[in-house]
RNA sequence: GUGGGUGUAGCUCAGCUGGUUAGAGCGCCGGAUUGUGGAUCCGGAGGUCGCGGGUUCGAAACCCGUCACUCACCCCA
């Protein structure tokens, strides 16, 4: 019979590299707390009508990336690609515009998307996420900035640049087309299919095409941050003086077009030279006009995405061992022995100590063998001899040193000395 | 969706211009040590050579197809 596998680009995280995903979530946590951030939990799917209205219709996301399935009454539904959306979703359903709190959530778990998988990139993928909702002061953009930052940061992630731009208001983008229009109708025999396709489309995305021919036709293109409003040239200045301020450094790309529809004003991306073709750790930006363009009240927000699985094929392996360790290992072998061991083993447990033992051992030796492979701090010996003499053996596997104790109260006594500690 | 690379033991890989019983290292189990782990030595288990077809006296190897994995394009975290 042939064996069920796994779905392509959907992979376990075995045992193995828990711990890693662990430190990383756990880092995630506590800088999103730190900053104010509140977590967030939302469906893993929503209705295919929220996505296709926030994320754009005519993305690539949306056209050809959905996990989408009818329900059983042939309502059409889809396996969440991204945050965004249920986040905003939420908030507009539970009326959070009305807390006087500021908004601010933080979000944790699987995203799905139907592409090719490649190194950092996979079908489903983990995300963290955070969204700033209700305020429009560039502040709230440099704070998003910095978690994303200084999270980054602190996992010690190497080669990382923040890259960072402004797509200015809609206004100014629908004044800016016409005049990048011309240009690219000028240069359209240098230009690929692709970028071709785009002067109808969606013609910014040009401008962060990676085909060289088009990267030197749109060199001299017209930037998009010399055509902002005053507003949104304020906007810009006032974030980037902030990031000077607090120490964290970027690197203009009047070129960074994020895909996604929503966006407006400051949009950013922190890349890695330690990744394959996919650089791109995280990314983020504004979207004012999203919450109203779904249905809610006419609310700002700014926010962020990391890919954890970026994160985790770049973390220095230094950080992430010594976890999953166990502080005892109950050696219990021979008829009496064995017995008693059953019962010291759940003691041990009940009383908050970690114990383990491998039933298929029957000798000393073999119990020892995995006594040290899992790496346990002490092996307790509980043989027949120790049995009718109603002691054990505690040995220590680093220094092997040993001493002989009563198996009478032996958990307890344990625990007193963990604690003493 | 398009292109390249790779599929041999649990893992990492050898395997010559086709040649007889398919190999190594690591790991695993056992023994040397009848109640003391890691080191050493000895022994053992473990393989539809991705799958299907073809060429051939003979295929892990050559040809065709197919599937899987992987990297890259598109795009994105």
């Amino acid at each position: 019979m042939d064996i069920i596998k796994g779905i392509k680009g959907v992979k376990d995280i075995l045992p193995e590299e828990t711990p890693r995903w662990r430190l990383i979530e756990d880092a995630a946590r506590r800088w999103a707390l730190c900053y104010g951030y509140q977590e967030i939990r939302i469906p893993i799917f929503e209705l295919t009508a929220l996505f296709a209205r926030s994320i754009g219709a005519t993305t690539d996301i949306v056209e050809k990336e959905m996990y989408t399935f009818p329900d059983r009454d042939g309502t059409s539904l889809t396996l969440r690609p991204e945050g965004t959306a249920g986040t905003v979703r939420a908030f507009i359903e539970h009326n959070r515009a009305a807390d006087p709190l500021p908004q601010k959530h933080f979000y944790l778990g699987p995203m799905f998307r139907h592409e090719r998988p490649q190194a950092g990139r996979l079908r489903q993928f983990h995300q963290f996420g955070a969204e700033s909702f209700g305020t429009s002061d560039p502040r709230a953009d440099i704070e998003v900035i910095a978690l994303l930052w200084r999270l980054l940061s602190d996992l010690t992630l190497p080669g990382l640049t923040l890259e960072i731009n402004s797509l200015g208001s809609s206004g100014d983008r629908a004044a800016y087309k016409p005049i990048l229009l011309a240009f690219l109708k000028l240069q359209e025999s240098h230009l690929c299919a692709n970028c071709r396709r785009r002067m109808d489309t969606n013609p910014l995305r040009a401008l962060d095409c990676k085909v060289p021919d088009c990267r030197v036709a749109t060199e001299s293109a017209p930037r998009l941050t010399d055509h902002l409003s005053p507003e949104a040239r304020v906007h810009f200045d006032q974030v980037l003086a902030g990031l000077t301020a607090i120490g964290i450094p970027y690197r203009l790309n009047p070129r960074l077009v994020r895909g996604l529809d929503y966006y407006c004003l400051t949009s950013f991306e922190i890349t890695s030279t330690h990744l394959g073709a996919q650089n791109a750790v995280g990314a983020g930006g504004r979207y004012d006009g999203l919450v109203e363009a779904l249905g809610g009240p006419s609310v700002p927000a700014v926010g962020f995405a990391v890919g954890l699985e970026r994160v985790s094929l770049m973390l220095p392996e230094t950080s992430s061992s010594s976890n999953n360790e166990c502080l005892y290992y109950v050696a219990a072998f021979g008829e009496k022995g064995t017995q008693l061991g059953l019962v010291l083993l759940d003691e041990l447990r009940r009383i908050g100590l970690s114990a383990q033992c491998d039933y298929r051992a029957t000798t000393l030796k073999a119990h020892l063998r995995q006594a040290d492979r899992s790496a346990c701090r002490y092996a307790i010996l509980l043989g027949d001899d120790e049995a009718t003499r109603g002691s054990i053996i505690l040995r220590n596997l680093a220094s092997k040193a040993q001493e002989e104790l009563p198996l009478a109260g032996l958990s307890h006594l344990l625990k007193a000395r963990t604690t003493s500690v």
